[in-house]
RNA sequence: GGUCGAUUGGUCAAGCGGUUAAGACGUCGCCCUCUCACGGCGAAAACAAGGGUUCGAUUCCCUUAUCGACUGCCA
C-alpha cells in the first residue's frame, strides 16, 4: 500500500473560515492517523481575490492549532513548487492542457463574452448556462489563426455526451451521474492561469495526493474531474468529502455570522485548543463517550469512516462549554498568562491578580467573562439595600445591620487578615451569637462586593481586599443600611 | 428549472433488521456549598411523512416534503 499522503490546499482570500479549519484538520488526522504525510498548497489562481496577508494568516492559523505540514511552500518535499501561481508560471498547467488538446480531450475556446451571455438561461431566478461545443467544431488552421492573430481564447475540456460517470467517496459511498450533465469546463482561462478545476487535478497528482479532503460543495463536480483523471490515465485519489458546518440558521457560515473564522473565535477569547477539539466533533464523532481530547488523542482514534454525512449546525453554546472544560483543566499557573491581560484590564486596584486569577477560573467559559467577575474590586457597585434579605442564608436587612455592626471591630483586630484567620474568627462569631454560618457570611460578602454572585466567600474576597478596603466597605454598607 | 446530496430530542451525536432509541451541550429539579459557580444525582425532550420489502423496520427500497450544494474565465 502506497503511504498515505493528503493536503490541504486553500486559497488566500482571507481570514481562515472554520469550515476550512475542519477540513485541514481531517485532512491532516486523516495523514497522521496513518502515519503519513501533510501536505499545504497554496491555490492563488484567482487573482482577483488574491489577498497577501491571507498567506499569513494560513501559516500562523496552522501553527496555532498545530496542525503542522510536513510539505509546502516552506518545506520543500521535492514536488514543488507548492505555490500554483509558481507553477503555472513553469508552465506545468499549460503543458497538461497541451496534452489534453493534442489527445482531443480538450480543445481552445474564442467565444466572447456576449455569445456566452446569449447561451445563459434564467430559471427559476437563476442564471445558468451550458457551453453548446460551439469552438470543438473549429479546424485546426482555424484555430492556428486565431492563436496567431492573439485572440483571447481560454481551453476547456471536452466531455462525452453519453453514458455515465460514477465516482465512490468515503463517506457519500458510489455516486453516478448522465454525463450529458456534464459541462465543457475551462482548464485554463484566458488570463493564463488554470481554474481550481483543472489546477487540482494535475497537482494532486503530480504531488502523489492519495486522499483527497475537501469539503461537500466539490461533490457535484467531482464527476468532472474523475473525466479529467481519465483522459490523463491518472490513477483516481480516494476521495472524502466533509459536510458543510452552518449557523443557528442552518444557513452556510458567513463573516457576518461574527464566528466564521478561526480568528474570530480567538479575537472572542476561546482557547485554541478548544476551538480544534469542537471543530473535531462537528461532522464526526469518536467511539466512545469521551468529548475531550488533545489533537495528539485525535491522532490516534480518528477515523474517518466515522464522519457524517450530514451538515451539522455550530452551536456556540456547546463550544463555550467546552472551552470553560479546558480552562478548568488547567493549573492556575497554565491559567494566569492568559487570564492576565483581561485582569489588568479590569482591576486596577493593588491586588493579587493571581489569587483573583485562581478564584475566577472555575467560574468562566470563555476568558471575556472574566469582566462580570470582577469589576467589584475597582468599586463596589450601586445596589440596592433588600440585596441584604437572602432567604437562603437566613439573611434581612436588620439582621445584616446587627452583624456587621457586631463584627466589624473584630475584623479590624483581626491578627491577620487571610482567608483561614477570617473564617474561624466569623464561624466562632456565628456560633456565640447562635446565627448560621450563612447568616453570617451574607452581608458581609455583600457589603464588599455590592453583587449577589462573586467569584469567592466572604472571607475569600476579604483577603484579597485587604483590611483596610474591607474595613471601609463594610462601613459604607453600614451607612447604607443607616 | 436540472443534477447530486442530506433528514434521530432545541443543538452535537451513537445506532448499521429485533435496543426500555446511548452519551454530550442547553433547559428544569434536587444535593453539596460562606453567594454564584464547580462537582454529584435526576427529569423533560427525537427516528420528517406515506407506501412497500420482511416474522419484524430508525436501520433496506420507492414516493412526497423540507433543507443544502452544484449548475462561474470563484474556489
Amino acid at each position: 500500500m502506497t503511504p498515505v499522503k493528503t493536503r490541504f490546499a486553500p486559497s488566500p482570500t482571507g481570514r481562515m473560515h472554520v469550515g476550512n479549519l475542519r477540513t485541514a484538520l481531517y485532512s491532516y488526522l486523516i495523514a497522521k492517523h496513518a502515519g503519513g504525510t501533510f501536505m499545504l498548497r497554496i491555490e492563488d489562481t484567482d487573482q482577483e481575490r488574491f489577498v497577501p496577508e491571507a498567506l499569513d494568516i494560513i501559516y500562523q492559523t496552522l501553527k496555532d492549532t498545530g496542525l503542522e505540514h510536513d510539505e509546502g511552500p516552506d518545506k520543500d518535499g521535492g514536488v514543488g513548487p507548492y505555490i500554483q501561481s509558481e507553477r503555472c508560471r513553469l508552465g506545468i498547467y499549460q503543458k497538461y492542457a497541451d496534452q489534453l488538446v493534442e489527445q482531443g480531450d480538450a480543445y481552445y475556446c474564442f467565444c466572447s463574452k456576449e455569445r456566452l451571455e446569449g447561451l445563459k438561461r434564467t430559471v427559476g431566478g437563476k442564471e445558468i448556462s451550458a457551453y453548446d461545443k460551439h469552438c470543438l467544431h473549429l479546424s485546426k488552421e482555424e484555430v492556428q489563426a486565431k492563436l496567431a492573430a492573439g485572440e483571447p481564447h481560454v481551453i476547456r475540456f471536452n466531455m462525452p455526451l453519453e453514458g455515465t460517470t460514477t465516482f465512490h467517496d468515503e463517506i457519500y459511498g458510489n455516486i453516478t451521474v448522465e454525463n450529458a450533465e456534464l459541462d465543457d469546463l475551462i482548464l485554463i482561462k484566458s488570463d493564463g492561469y488554470p481554474t481550481y478545476n483543472f489546477a487540482n487535478v494535475v497537482d494532486d497528482h503530480l504531488m502523489g495526493i492519495t486522499h483527497v479532503v475537501r469539503g461537500n460543495e466539490y461533490l457535484s463536480s467531482t464527476p468532472k474531474y474523475n473525466r479529467i483523471y481519465e483522459a490523463f490515465g491518472w490513477e483516481i485519489p480516494t476521495y472524502v468529502h466533509c459536510p458543510l458546518i452552518t449557523n443557528e440558521e442552518g444557513q452556510k457560515l458567513s463573516k457576518r455570522s461574527g464566528h466564521s473564522s478561526f480568528e474570530d473565535l480567538i479575537d472572542q477569547g476561546y482557547l485554541k485548543e478548544a476551538v480544534v477539539n469542537f471543530v473535531a466533533l462537528l461532522g464526526w464523532s469518536p467511539a466512545g463517550d469521551r468529548e475531550i481530547y488533545s489533537l495528539k488523542e485525535l491522532t490516534e482514534i480518528f477515523d474517518y469512516h466515522h464522519i457524517n454525512k450530514s451538515p451539522a449546525v455550530f452551536d456556540m453554546t456547546k463550544l463555550k462549554w467546552m472551552n470553560g472544560e479546558y480552562i478548568k483543566a488547567m493549573s492556575d499557573e497554565e491559567f494566569y498568562p492568559l487570564a492576565e491581560p483581561y485582569l489588568k484590564k479590569y482591576v486596577t486596584g493593588p491586588y493579587d491578580l493571581k489569587k483573583i486569577a485562581a478564584m475566577v477560573r472555575t467560574r468562566i467559559q470563555i476568558l471575556p467573562d472574566i469582566e462580570e467577575q470582577v469589576d467589584f474590586f475597582n468599586a463596589v457597585p450601586d445596589y440596592d439595600v433588600e440585596l441584604f434579605s437572602h432567604k437562603k442564608s437566613k439573611s434581612t436587612v436588620d439582621s445584616s445591620r446587627a452583624i456587621l455592626k457586631d463584627v466589624l471591630p473584630l475584623l479590624e483586630n483581626a491578627a491577620s487578615f487571610d482567608n483561614d484567620t477570617l473564617f474561624d474568627i466569623l464561624k466562632n462569631y456565628a456560633a456565640e451569637k447562635g446565627y448560621k454560618v450563612n447568616t453570617v457570611m451574607w452581608p458581609l460578602r455583600t457589603a464588599v462586593s455590592g453583587k449577589p454572585a462573586t467569584p469567592a466567600g466572604a472571607t475569600g474576597l476579604m483577603e484579597v481586599l485587604g483590611r483596610d478596603e474591607s474595613v471601609a466597605r463594610i462601613q459604607a454598607a453600614l451607612r447604607k443600611l443607616g
